[in-house]
Parts: C-alpha cells; sequence; structure tokens
DNA sequence: TGTACATCAGTGAACGCGCGTTCACTGATGTAC
DNA sequence: TGTACATCAGTGAACGCGCGTTCACTGATGTAC
C-alpha cells in the first residue's frame, strides 16, 4: 500500500472501472440471482474481453466477496443516517423498519445475497460480520429507547447469559429479546415478500408488514 | 393414460427408477443448493450415461418441478398427519410448530427450495399452490382453536377484505392475522438460523424459536 | 411351450455452449532524466 | 521541453471443464400367437 495521498490519474481509472464492473454485477444479479453472475458476461457487456477483468479482481469470489460487503456497508449506512436523524422513542424503530423495507424492495436480490440462502460455494468474509453487528447495535438502540412493560419470557433468561452478540451494549435482557424479535419477525414478512409467496394472496403486504412493526411498537 | 390397474413390471421398475434419480437429485441439493442441479452429475452417480435420464424425465426443469412438488407435498403431509393426531387447542399450533422446524432442520435445502430465494430461471407450476393452501388450511384450522382474546388490529379490516387466500374457511379477520403471523414469524427465525445467521451470537435459536411460539399462543 | 415380434432401457458419440482462468503479447499512458 | 524507459490496461488464443440435449443404435425384456 504505498499511498501517494493525491490519487493518480490511473489510481482515480481504476476505482472507476472497478466501480462499473460492479454495477454491471448487481445488473446482472438483479435479473438473475447471485449464483449466476459471470465474469465473461460481465466483460461482453462491457464491451471488453473477459481476462481484462483480472486486473481489477483476482477472481469471481472476490468480486462476490465485494458485493457482500458493499451490500452490508450499504444497509449499516442506512440505517445509522435513519438514526441520526433522531426522531426519538418509537419514531426511530418505524423509521428504521421503513428504511429496512425500502432498502430490500429497491434491490431484492441485494437483500437475499445478505439475508437469504447462503451463495452454494461461497462463503462470506469475517469483516461483514463486524458490519453487521453494526446495523444490530442500531437496532439495539431503537429497542432500549422504547417503554419496556413487556411481561418476562423464559427466553430472557438464556439471552442474558449469551449476550457477547450485543457488543457490550448495555441492554436489558428484555431489550435484546426484542431486537432478536424486530430482526426476525421484519425478515419474515419481507423475505417471504421478495420470495412472492404473497402473490397469490391479494392483501397488500406493506400492512401486515405494518401490523408486525405496531405489534412490536407496543409491547 | 393407458391404465391397466394391475403393475407391469416395467412400470414397477420404471417408478423405482424415478425415484432413485430423486434421492439423488436430494443429496446433491443438499450439497450445494438447487442452482447446481446437474442431471449429468445425477447420471454419473448412478452409474449410468447422462442422456439415460431423459426415459424418466422430459428434462432438468421437470426434475425440479417434481422435486418442489415432493417438498410441498412432504410438508403438507406432515401438517396433516400432526393436525389428525388432534392434541387440541394451543396444542395443535405448538405441534405444527415444532413439526415446521424439525422437518425444516432435517433438510434445510428442501426448506429453502420451497420458502427460500427463488430458483433463479426457474418459475414454480400452479398445482403446488393449492398444496400449500392445504397446509395454509391446516394453520388456519390450529388458529381458530385457540382463545381470542387478542386486540383488534388495523390490519384486521384490511385482510377481511381480502381473504380469498383462505379458501373459504370461515375465520375471524383476528385468525386470519394470526395465521399469517405464524407463518411469517416462525419462517423470520427458521430461515435466518438455517442460513447461519445466527451462527456468530451463541444463543440457541430453538429457544428464540420457542419464545416466538409462545407469543402466537398466548395472544 | 416355443417362436416372431414389439417395446423400451440404456449407450456412446456428438453438438454447441459458456464458464473460470492462464499466458504471451501489444499498445497506450505515465515517469525520470 | 524532449527523449528513453517503465508501468500497466486490455487483447486473443488457448486449456480443460461440465452443462443440457439430440440422435442413431444395441440389447434385453415383455407380449402375442
Amino acid at each position: 500500500m504505498t499511498d501517494t495521498r493525491t490519487k493518480t490519474p490511473r489510481e482515480r481509472y481504476r476505482t472507476q472501472v472497478r466501480a462499473e464492473i460492479k454495477e454491471h454485477a448487481w445488473e446482472q444479479i438483479a435479473a438473475a440471482g447471485a449464483s449466476a453472475l459471470s465474469l465473461n458476461a460481465i466483460a461482453k457487456r462491457m464491451g471488453m474481453s473477459g481476462p481484462a477483468l483480472y486486473r481489477y479482481f483476482a477472481g469471481r469470489d472476490e468480486l462476490i466477496t465485494e458485493l457482500v460487503r458493499d451490500a452490508y456497508r450499504s444497509l449499516a449506512d442506512t440505517f445509522r443516517t435513519v438514526a441520526g436523524a433522531g426522531a426519538g422513542a418509537g419514531g426511530d424503530l418505524a423509521g428504521l423498519a421503513h428504511a429496512l423495507r425500502a432498502w430490500a424492495l429497491d434491490d431484492p436480490q441485494r437483500y437475499f445475497l445478505v439475508f437469504g440462502t447462503p451463495v452454494p460455494g461461497y462463503h462470506a468474509p469475517d469483516d461483514v460480520t463486524e458490519i453487521a453487528s453494526e446495523t444490530m447495535a442500531v437496532i439495539l438502540d431503537a429497542c432500549a429507547a422504547l417503554p419496556s412493560d413487556r411481561p418476562a419470557a423464559p427466553f430472557d433468561a438464556h439471552i442474558e447469559g449469551h449476550r457477547e452478540w450485543a457488543a457490550g451494549h448495555p441492554a436489558a435482557p428484555a431489550v435484546l429479546r426484542r431486537a432478536l424479535t424486530v430482526w426476525t419477525r421484519l425478515h419474515g414478512v419481507l423475505s417471504l415478500e421478495l420470495a412472492g409467496h404473497f402473490t397469490g394472496m391479494a392483501f397488500d403486504p406493506a400492512r401486515l408488514y405494518a401490523a408486525e412493526l405496531d405489534d412490536l411498537l407496543e409491547r
């Protein structure tokens, strides 16, 4: 990493082409899913020959890793922006939930890349778990700000003993539980909606999502 | 369909080989996911040449269709068996929930084939929605048997106007809502667990699942 | 029971395809004196 | 400012692979008289 602080034109060009490759990769993923990602196909669409991409990525795996990282990063940034706006109390959690849904609908395949069926031969790099815990921290904050008149559940005792994932967040067990259920319940509705499991049923998924959010806010 | 009622030896052999092909297909899916399913690879494992499989399936798509159908069928059968045992009231729903989890853990890729990220180029046949609504009917029955002291939600009015998916089941809106949340909440926990999103966190997913079930039973 | 015929499972060769990846090379862009 | 050199983006050919699928064919199994 010989960093000369000021970017040379070549460096500028490199990062630009890298970004363009990733854009085409996202388009391809949006069209046919992550398992259909092909370096040659991307190169063809960019009007380049296949091997040219190896100047920018060591191989297919590194490209996917980069995309996964970007997806997590994007969600974490979205969350931090919403949390930074600071509506306070229930407003925060509601804002996060709506931001999550908007983020998911904006690019369903990106959502699936992060939260969906694992990509067959691929294993995520370590640092994404760090970014993931960033998003969890934001949810924890929002949950901690809510009035906690929930009745204690048997699960509270268990989660109290396994709170390492909260990364030192000083939250009561009931808050940890609420944060987890926020995650699983919103994901439950979202993933089924994005996978098309509600298409046969005529109701509006947004309203079911809102109903689940209400339930999470009220108790 | 010239049906001679009694099975000829050839018919017997055909159905047996078909079943064996499907078994190998499931093994392959369990190992690398549905998008990696390959007819040639199956043939090789069976000690046959690739084209031989075309005696039994018109092509890759027909095989996948058959597997999807079998998966739905299997879940519907599991549900009906549990419901048939008839524990009554909350016991039914609890039994269904545990059966669902066992069914999912038994073969995660089968669960993903049904409820996970849609297989890229593939579109499910029509009759699976029928089988899917069979499983929903069982859930609806179990929910209808529960005491319904839940407060009305805004969503109830909406779902009342879109109850076609319940296939004529005479359930109150609150029951329809409960059935939907049973589905989405259990799926929320299960899919994240199967995708490995809890592995970093030390808590026991089974307990979170149980906690969600308790919440669904209590109100 | 025995023979002639029809059915059908399975083979091997072949087609065209796209994939990831390597390699030696060309030509343009930037750098040093 | 001008020239010699180094850097590096991109090409085209090639490798080996596995895929789905077709086709003409062989050989075994079942059927009809």
